[in-house]
DNA sequence: AAAGTCAGTTCTATTTTGGAACTAAAATAG
DNA sequence: CTATTTTAGTTCCAAAATAGAACTGACTTT
């Protein structure tokens, strides 16, 4: 499979992975949560080459994730937002978050902790049901091919099992 | 900024990412998670390059999230299964599941529902607080450095906000 | 007029990937 | 006993992606 196939792929996850998968886009975009939103602040928290940064700023825009701004004209500067497609990343964000401060602390624990604005503790995410509310599991879902898609349609990767 | 500093930074993100933030990774652990196990399978429906395959193993198996199970002696053959830590891996397969659901998924809708065993119902998954049980969303939470975590200890990507 | 700022682009060297062929250790077929 | 097959890799080369540094263009500030 070639990389610039995997947005066909009949799988949300590869199609996903289009967007997000490499080594920088997800780094790229945990600054845009940050509110960073201009080319040099980029540049210089992240420590990216600069035409990858081009490239990644480029490539988040064509996908819907990050819009251009214009925040000043002659010379015109534009600055990267999240739009809404970016802003819905955040459980991805978050989950990777979650996962590397249960399992990639080590001795000292996480380095940053989230508090919930809302409860005022110091809390992580937890994934539920959207209908019941219950919690899920890897092993709670079973995968189930849309109406219309055939069987004979998706490849290996996807028949086994709803990806 | 290196690709093998990663797993060195003071962000949670960034940790994550060294172990699943390249190109194949999180595509060879859906497999996993569609109960896949062996070098060949993995091969056959990845389309995968060998050697890419055979060093995505190794670096998952190395960083604790598969483990080499022998099933056959003479010859001696293993496979790869899932640890705790991989497990544990399922809300981030899901959360980019559920955007690629919503924003990848073109005029025919995701090719692939959830249906969650519990409930019955075709469900896609809700981030919740661990504490108090709201919805979390990208600007509820507040970050906030460990204790003995300086300010000036964090780089300038992690000063802001919690990753 | 000279220097600075911002958002890139261009260049070369190094890494990573894709694709195909090759290897090893045994099992099975004839 | 020899030949073929199976599984899990390794090796090799060409193509693509990345790192690092320098360069460009359109202005602004001093």
């Amino acid at each position: 499979m070639r990389w610039e196939e995997l947005d066909r792929e009949p799988c949300s996850l590869a199609r996903s992975l289009s967007v997000v998968g490499d080594r920088w886009t997800l780094l790229v975009l945990r600054e845009c949560f940050l509110r960073v939103r201009r080319f040099e602040e980029f540049e210089r928290r992240l420590g990216i080459a600069r035409h990858v940064l081009a490239d990644r700023l480029k490539k988040l825009a064509d996908a819907g994730v990050l819009t251009k701004v214009p925040y000043q004209e002659r010379p015109r500067r534009e600055e990267y937002r999240l739009t809404e497609k970016g802003l819905d990343l955040y459980p991805v964000m978050l989950s990777l978050l979650d996962w590397g401060d249960k399992w990639m602390a080590g001795e000292d624990g996480p380095p940053v902790l989230r508090r919930h604005k809302a409860c005022g503790k110091i809390v992580r995410a937890m994934q539920v049901c959207s209908e019941c509310g219950e919690p899920v599991g890897a092993r709670d879902m079973i995968a189930e091919p849309a109406q219309g898609v055939s069987e004979a349609a998706l490849p290996p990767a996807a028949k086994a099992e709803g990806k």
